[in-house]
RNA sequence: GAUCCCGUAGCUCAGCUGGAUAGAGCAGCCGCCUUCUAAGCGGCAGGUCGCAGGUUCAAAUCCUGCCGGGGUCGCCA
């Protein structure tokens, strides 16, 4: 438990015994009641609203209840002050030696600080990428990838069972597409002079493909009917790029533990099974939709058709089921996803989609609704576009002559820490600009060297300190750490618990990587003052305790930036 | 037309699921290297939180309606 909630728990006691005493009325709602760091930091340690919000339900008002409140929680270890202020703000002031524990906490719990049991080991499904295998990870599978990544790791430090899974879009037209482009590929390796006619995939990574075919097979699939050859090639195509994508997802740190077949689901009689047991509880029917809005097909014509009962759980529209060749939508397919995965036992899933599929929401938390009876929970996280930029300027792509720029190109030229710890540093439903040209500058305008630099100085001051350093610092003096910047910066260490809480239950991993910044903007404030002050330095040669001491702090601080970056997947470096 | 997202300092963005006097970084101005890494720090200046209502003890935050910018709309995947 954060401290802020074990407070909190201490706060609802004395209301608790304030009602045994009469003072209060029973049955107050005690849900409302948050305990929080105080926004100005003058204000105290922990700001409670406990008595506004018990204002109204307890007819009194809210200074009386803070003042029958406030010897009860005086009284309360490490409290040192009370004080009501404003229109019933209850402010607590806690001791030194409070906050110079929880900086042996740190110490004590190495990166693992700031681990939480609130996720009461829940299964969690996390899907994300599940790009189409139909070529290589371009940039803008790059954010939704490092996000879904993120929040996998943010909430097993929260907690959670976190299951990683990519949806493979295996079936569909695409697949035919891919696996024509992939035979041409392969005539060509076999000698052939091709052209690429308009519909077919242009990109060179097909080349290699072909020619491994032409080479494991000959001539096998020169002559035949495509009848013949199409299954074969689609297995092949699939197969190979999905080694490419696993590729380029490891050179990201990104490794997903389940890989779902969309093609399976067909095969299995999972789509089937999964309409039936919708329409066993009257969740499908056969009518007639409404033409769309907007810009109208050329080729709509109203017709009865299969239809899931979408607008019974929030959808705009019933949505078609099957096709008018008889075949199941795509949509049909995803119901039966989330049926399947309902049935892996997963009460909570989270969808990381790109931009495009905001119109697609509705209708998979509706058949998520449908599937597990109101059971489990869809969290769609919608990741917006990312801008590449050169100095300001745009990088331009082209996807239709197959020269867009790469994951793997971006990787490449900045690294992989760099490229995961920029995706973070927008919340997900913002656009984020991507500049090559800044994220290469090694200064404060870049966050992630700004964090870093931090982490490396540290280091550096532990090689400086030498031998001092080189002792256990369990047993440092943390008391004699009382200067207010000092215990600021604890302050800010102890948060880190919070922070994982509440981003965890967020889903915001952006959260991490603003907080990392917070924190090591303290520590540089905090090094500093040891240019005007030199007492305020760490390393004190005339006495070894203070150093061991100030030599803790730092070490909680690396300790918070280590913690915090392993959950984004960031290396932190040593020196630079 | 419907739907989703965005609108906060000149620029790029935070704002801890409703709290107190709205915060950072760039850009501008003024300072700090005989120093544990100046790859840094301190200070000044900069705001009708798009607009108008509503809910509340309390709204940048929640609700409604507008105004701007962007995405999406299909028997595609």
């Amino acid at each position: 438990m954060n401290l802020f909630n074990s407070f909190r728990a201490a706060i609802v006691e004395a209301v608790e015994s304030l009602v045994q005493a009469g003072t209060l009325p029973a049955g107050l709602p005690v849900g409302a009641i948050s305990v929080e760091p105080p926004r100005d930091a003058s204000h105290g340690d922990l700001a409670t609203n406990v008595a506004m919000v018990l204002g109204k339900p307890a007819k009194l008002a809210p200074r009386a209840i803070a003042e029958a409140l406030k010897p009860l929680l005086a009284a309360l270890p490490d409290v040192t002050a009370v004080e009501i202020a404003g229109p019933g703000f209850i402010n607590l002031r806690l001791t030194p030696a409070f906050w110079q524990a929880r900086l042996r906490d740190v110490l004590a719990a190495g990166t693992a600080y700031g681990d939480s049991k609130v996720g009461g080991a829940a299964a969690v499904n996390v899907e994300y990428v599940s790009a189409n295998p139909t070529g290589p990870m371009h940039v803008g599978h790059c954010r939704g990838a490092v996000f879904g990544d993120a929040l996998s790791a943010l909430l097993e430090k929260a907690g959670y069972a976190v299951t990683r899974e990519y949806y493979v879009n295996d079936a569909g037209a695409q697949v035919d597409v891919l696996a024509r482009s992939a035979h041409l590929r392969y005539r060509e390796a076999l000698g052939e002079s091709i052209t690429i006619p308009e519909g077919l995939y242009p990109g060179d990574y097909l080349k290699p493909m072909g020619a491994a075919i032409a080479k494991a097979d000959g001539e096998k699939w020169l002559k035949v009917p495509e009848g013949e050859w199409l299954p074969a090639f689609r297995r092949l195509a699939i197969d190979a790029m999905m080694v490419l994508i696993r590729e380029d997802l490891a050179a990201l740190g990104i490794v997903h533990q389940v890989f779902s077949s969309e093609k399976a689901l067909h095969d299995g009689g999972a789509v089937t099974a999964a309409v039936d047991d919708l329409a066993s509880r009257d969740l499908v029917y056969t009518g007639v939709l409404e033409p769309p809005k907007g810009k109208m097909p050329d080729d709509w014509e109203p017709r009865p058709q299969l239809l899931f009962r979408a607008t019974q759980f929030g959808d705009d529209i019933d949505r078609p089921l099957k096709k008018s060749d008889g075949a199941w939508t795509y949509f049909a397919a995803d119901i039966a996803y989330h049926w399947d995965k309902y049935r892996r036992g997963f009460g909570r899933m989270i969808n990381v989609l790109g931009a495009d599929h905001g119109g697609y929401v509705k209708r998979l938390k509706a058949a998520v609704q449908a599937v597990s009876n109101g059971a489990a929970s869809l969290d769609v996280k919608i990741i917006q576009l990312v801008n590449l930029l050169d100095g300001g300027q745009p990088v331009k792509m082209s996807k239709r002559s197959g020269s867009f720029v790469t994951l793997r190109d971006v990787v490449d030229e900045v690294g992989k820490d760099v490229v995961r710890f920029i995706m973070l540093t927008r919340k997900n439903d913002a656009a984020l600009d991507f500049d090559f040209q800044k994220v290469r500058e090694q200064s404060k305008d870049n966050p992630v060297f700004y964090v870093q630099y931090a982490h490396a100085r540290i280091n550096s001051v532990m090689r400086k300190a030498g031998a001092v350093a080189a002792e256990s610092l369990d047993g440092a003096s943390v008391e004699r750490l009382d200067h207010p910047s000092e215990l600021a910066l604890i302050r800010a260490l102890a948060s880190w618990p919070r922070l994982v809480e509440s981003a965890a239950e967020a889903h915001e991993p952006h959260r991490i990587a603003f907080y990392l910044y917070d924190v090591a903007a303290e520590f540089h404030a905090l090094w500093n003052l040891g240019n005007d002050e030199p007492g305020l330095r760490f390393v004190q040669d005339r006495d070894p305790g203070l150093t061991r001491a100030r030599l803790a702090l730092i070490r909680g601080v690396a300790t918070v930036i280590a913690s915090g970056l392993q959950v984004l997947g960031v290396t932190p470096v040593e020196e630079m």
